[in-house]
Parts: structure tokens; C-alpha cells; sequence
DNA sequence: TGACAATATGAACATATATTCATATAATAT
DNA sequence: ATATTATATGAATATATGTTCATATTGTCA
């Protein structure tokens, strides 16, 4: 394994840093399985619509969401199943603490 | 898959919390080879010595990494593999973006 | 024992970041 | 056109977190 630049390690950890916030992760959660509106996330989640759509905004600025519009809704989803692997990695790791 | 459980979430996000950190991926990333000793890791990633011990006891309180003592030094190292696993999963997502 | 080296730690400071609140924007329906 | 619904956004506030600086601790060696 040879060493990452800096740039890339800035990469990794704003990577991670996205990950590292507990709205975020529940929005992952309830994404998992479907698209989802912005007003079902924030009762499924129970965080405010307002907190959740900051919080779609970043996830959509990071690349981790895509969205799609359909009228007055936007139906955000899983922008690729990397996102569900590195989900998914770390749930085995806490498991297995 | 069935939806994580509130207490995972918080433990998943902080889990996550701790790679989004640029002074901790880069420790991390200098320890996938070997083991190192504080100062070592000071020198290598660049940053004081006072910050990196502070890092390294958030990464060893979190159980990434682990140590031992030997005279007065204290090398470091990845606590398992998982570590290593959730870092490359995040370097694959980066390269492909 | 005393000096030195390696590491750890506490306090202070600065910065980053998440939520709330109010409001803007945009689409729909009456 | 107006009211309503869904979502987005900006400002403000509060909190969390990382680094620095000074110093404590612990081990080694003369």
C-alpha cells in the first residue's frame, strides 16, 4: 500500500466527515432501500424538514445523493452503491466491537 | 436491508467521525504498513507532536488503533483490519469520482 | 541523583458545523 | 389570481472539535 498524497487524504476525510454526522447517517438508513421525499425522510427520521434539506444539500454537494423532481417533490436517492458499501463496512465494524 | 436502530446510527456516525478527520487519515495512512512510535508519526505526516498525541488518543479511545510500550517510546498500531478495509473502501469511492 | 528524551495532558483559543427560525421559491389546486 | 403544499435557503446561535502552548509524567542514561 503505498501512502496517499495530501490532496487525496483531504479527499478521504471530507469523505468521511460527511459520514460522521448522525442526520446523515439516517438519511443514508431510510435511503437504502428506495428514493425517498424530502418530507418522508424528515418524518421517517423525525428531524425537522428544514435540518434535513441542510443536510440533503450536503450530501447532494458531496456527490453521496442525486435527486430527481417530479412536480412540487424532489425524490432524493443513493448516488451509487459505494455509498452503501462504506455504510455497510462500517456497520460490520461496530458489530463486531 | 432492515433499517439500523437509533443507537447505531449514533455509534456508526461517530465511528465515522473519527476518519473525518485529515490528521487521523493521515496517521492512519502511515500506519497501514508498520507500526510507529509518536515521534515517528509526528515527523512523517508533519504535525506536532502535541497534536498527534491528542489524535492518537481519540483513534485508541475509538479502538482503531492500539499500542505498546517499550522503554519510554510507545508504537502505535492499526487495531484490525477492518481499519485498513474502511479506508480503502473510501480511497476506491474517491478515485472513481 | 540529575539531565535528557519521549509521550501525555489540561487549558485556552479559534474554527467548523448543525439546528432553528423566518422566509423565499416554485409548483399545484381551487 | 390566490391559497396551499413541498422544498430550499440565509442568518443567528449554540456546540463540538482541533491546534497550540505550557507543563506533567515516565523512562533512560551518565
Amino acid at each position: 500500500m503505498t501512502l496517499l498524497d495530501e490532496d487525496k487524504i483531504i479527499d478521504l476525510s471530507e469523505l468521511f466527515k460527511i459520514f460522521g454526522d448522525s442526520t446523515r447517517v439516517k438519511i443514508i438508513n431510510v435511503l437504502l432501500d428506495n428514493e425517498l421525499c424530502v418530507g418522508d425522510i424528515s418524518d421517517r427520521i423525525d428531524v425537522s424538514q428544514s435540518a434535513v434539506s441542510h443536510q440533503l444539500r450536503i450530501l447532494k454537494d458531496s456527490k453521496l445523493v442525486k435527486f430527481r423532481k417530479e412536480g412540487n417533490m424532489t425524490y432524493y436517492y443513493l448516488a451509487d452503491d459505494h455509498v452503501e458499501k462504506i455504510f455497510k463496512m462500517g456497520c460490520e465494524h461496530i458489530n463486531e466491537a
